[in-house]
DNA sequence: TATATATCATGATATATATCATAAATGATA
DNA sequence: TATCATTTATGATATATATCATGATATATA
């Protein structure tokens, strides 16, 4: 179900500020002929567990999930990806198949870029490697503080957490389409789907966000954010 | 109270094989005059939140926790750091000061190598890029498995968790001094000292492990196991 | 050695959270 | 449109976990 999209020049790509803003006209070029952008409609699974890892993945537009399935079907969220992340898990690098699934939670275009291209711009290009390095070791680095911060929370703290996330971090905005159900919601912060529902509820009939479906408003930012300091 | 240590050879570290294999030996000089081998005793600082990073950390020997102190001055431990692994996170390439505090919980030596060298072999040095890349990596991404781990699981599944990685990954035996306290133990996967102490006295009881003081030896590894699988 | 302090231990109780049950609302599909 | 499945919602109940209380050991310190 995946649809070929025009492959625009990365030269002229608003992204390519990211970590590839140092190469030369032949290095992007290169790039260019050795990656594909690929369209996902929401819910498309963008790659699978145990799938052979041959691409750096590249967010360029929507919403992408990092999940795993655990041994009773269960999923469990580890991160969600933004436009402009890097999405995956640094072991490309290191693991030959993927160890989680993506997949997209809004329509995305995701740019693939080849493994083998992106090493040897680490091995011949310095400054790449060392942007790369940068760019790269900071979002590794917020995955681990995003889990830290919603386990060391109780629910109401969580809940908090997570509005302002979606709210700060990736929409930056005090009204959105929260992009993902009540029970992913849980998924991704270690609670049961009721508790979610209830949380929000309490939330809502304390006038700390407003919520109708998936369209939430956040009415008092400063208490949300009490709430999430408290724990 | 950190002792300094005889200046040992890079040349000649038996550590040397980590990322460090693919060095010229003018580049291991280079190193050798640009790095800091340290001592801490248990108990000890190796550095502290806020503090300026200027090296790349590498555990020689013992054994080290990655912690934060949160508001209510309670610690939190993100990770133990064993031999042969970087201490610290991705970010010190790309913050200027540390998030967290590092401390030794066994006698260490720290060997501590110039961020700038590091950055300079990056940079110039592509074969090493990509060994150090690989490797760093590893460990980003193994943090993060283990936080999640320990996240989904309730407490005998923690408790079991825990014990499995310490001797499986850290002592590579089945005896062991638990080289924290319960205290820690609990600030380490996220429970309460109590619960810590009664499920380890819980284990006992079933014989799954002996235990006196922090002399552990794991008696019924498949059970243990189980109780992991199961969460 | 004596004294203070932290750690270990266990039971009782309170609290947080998950699970179960049921129902309305929404969305998918034939 | 009718039918089915999923999501949202809320209350009741069970379970997991934290907290409180108290004492015993062990460890550090004067």
């Amino acid at each position: 179900m995946e649809i070929q999209r025009k492959i625009s020049s990365c030269k002229d790509c608003i992204y390519r500020s990211w970590a590839f803003k140092n190469l030369s006209e032949d290095d992007l070029k290169k790039i260019n002929t050795h990656k594909e952008e690929r369209f996902y409609r929401k819910g498309e699974i963008i790659c699978g567990e145990g799938e052979d890892i041959h691409a750096f993945m590249y967010l360029q537009n929507g919403l992408v999930k990092l999940y795993k399935t655990e041994v009773n079907n269960k999923e469990h969220i580890i991160s969600i990806a933004k436009p402009r992340d890097f999405i995956g898990l640094l072991s490309i690098f290191s693991n030959t198949r993927h160890v989680y699934s993506i997949s997209a939670i809004e329509d995305s275009v995701v740019c693939f870029v080849e493994l083998d291209v992106i090493r040897d711009f680490i091995r011949t290009n310095g400054v790449f490697a060392l942007d790369f390095f940068e760019k790269i070791s900071t979002l590794s680095d917020s995955i681990i503080k995003t889990r830290i911060d919603i386990n060391t929370r109780q629910l109401r703290g969580r809940i908090a957490y997570i509005l302002l996330l979606f709210s700060k971090q990736i929409y930056d905005s005090d009204q959105f389409n929260l992009p993902i159900s009540r029970k992913e919601l849980a998924e991704l912060i270690d609670m049961s789907t009721e508790n979610v529902i209830r949380v929000l509820s309490e939330f809502r009939k304390d006038k700390l966000i407003q919520i109708e479906g998936k369209q939430i408003e956040i009415l008092d930012v400063k208490k949300l954010e009490r709430i999430y300091e408290l724990g």
